[in-house]
DNA sequence: GACAAACTTAGGTCGAGTCTAAACTTATGT
DNA sequence: ACATAAGTTTAGACTCGACCTAAGTTTGTC
């Protein structure tokens, strides 16, 4: 059985990989100096030396120039869910690794700087599109707790629990963002949304301690 | 002490209300009759016989000439909790204002249509400024919420319980949206959205049942 | 080295959103 | 009733993101 996943790498490859950071990193040059709604794609173009088109092939919406964690956040808690070891809840497993992400100042839970939170944060294009983000984590949350339950597609369980949950996470990232554009340091807001962390799970343990226990 | 609330309901007020009403009108026929995003504001003006330039004033985006119902959308919830009778808690409020939105087949929570419905759900544009008004939704939930308990403005318990509310509520919105796209009765619907308003609100009664009691 | 496949490029179109200056309409003061 | 101020509508131009196409360039393969 030949290993699918393996990758041959050759040079197109590599050098679209390379084209797409180049891009990404020119881009972000450009949006955290003058805001993201300041900077037009075909300054992006310009200051990559690539066609306006390019960029908008390797970046369908200029919301994912600035965006590229869209992958990790959004299926992060659904793995942390189906990877969680026996006996544990999806509850627990997402508290823990959430404080963990939280010590290591992790940029996905939003740990990315002052300069990037007020990016975000003035830019209405992109706190919508980190909505999105939200709204899809959420359904790939229920879709985990849905087929580890094993009830029908039309029961409303996990996709309670899912709210829940990624309604908590999402919380507790607008608290870092929040904290970060305060102007705290991330070692401080590591601990005060530790804390946080801790009073959020509780409050859902009455109503989600004993569901989804592998 | 005058009524400030009072309008001296002038000629320029009264046509201007009539403007905007036979816009919106017009707009919502042709969005109706051939999709959001197959309709221009050019269109709509056209039909409306009015300058773009209007259009654009009266609905700065393009997505409030189909929905109109913001101010109802947004407010509802957190109306409801600060209006409730002594002793009710805002869990108990807010699922009996469901009941009775339900049962009046409430265009604001979801009974909007088929063809209203296929308009919201094929465009992004209109299900993402859904999705902001959920979130000022929640927002002024949470406000309500935190103004009672009369806790401090950093704490994070009223903004959990606005997120599991409001959460609930989004989900049966939604829930009522896809049962109408599939193209059933609106009073089988009421009856099935009944049902799963009762489950999704028992199980936040362990976490909020008596939380915010008056 | 030739050919096919994949990628990049220039140039154009469309539509939403914004701006401005001028025309028009309603309200107000004499 | 008239003049003038204040508010509204209008045409036209402009920017930008998004999309499309046809031609050009690079990479992989035989």
């Amino acid at each position: 059985m030949a290993a699918v996943t393996e990758r041959p790498a050759g040079l197109r490859e590599r050098k679209k990989q390379q084209t797409r950071e180049h891009i990404s990193h020119q881009a972000t040059r450009l949006f955290l100096e003058r805001g993201f709604d300041n900077v037009t794609i075909a300054e992006v173009a310009a200051a990559a030396q690539v066609a306006k088109m390019t960029v908008t092939n390797y970046f369908p919406r200029k919301e994912d120039l600035a965006l590229d964690l869209q992958e990790a956040y959004v299926q992060g808690p659904a793995v942390t869910v189906r990877e969680r070891g026996p006996g544990e809840s999806a509850l627990s497993a997402l508290h823990d690794s959430l404080l963990a992400s939280v010590a290591a100042h992790d940029p996905v839970i939003g740990f990315s700087g002052p300069a990037f939170a007020r990016m975000v944060a003035g830019s209405p294009a992109l706190t919508g599109r980190l909505r999105e983000f939200h709204d899809e984590r959420e359904r790939a949350l229920a879709r985990a707790l849905a087929e580890e339950t094993g009830t029908t597609a039309a029961d409303i369980r996990p996709r309670v629990a899912a709210m829940q949950l990624g309604g908590v996470l999402r919380l507790l990232f607008e608290e870092t963002q929040r904290r970060t554009l305060d102007g705290h340091p991330d070692e401080e807001i590591a601990r005060a949304v530790t804390v946080q962390a801790g009073e959020a799970f509780a409050l859902l343990e009455p109503a989600l301690g004993g569901y989804a226990v592998r």
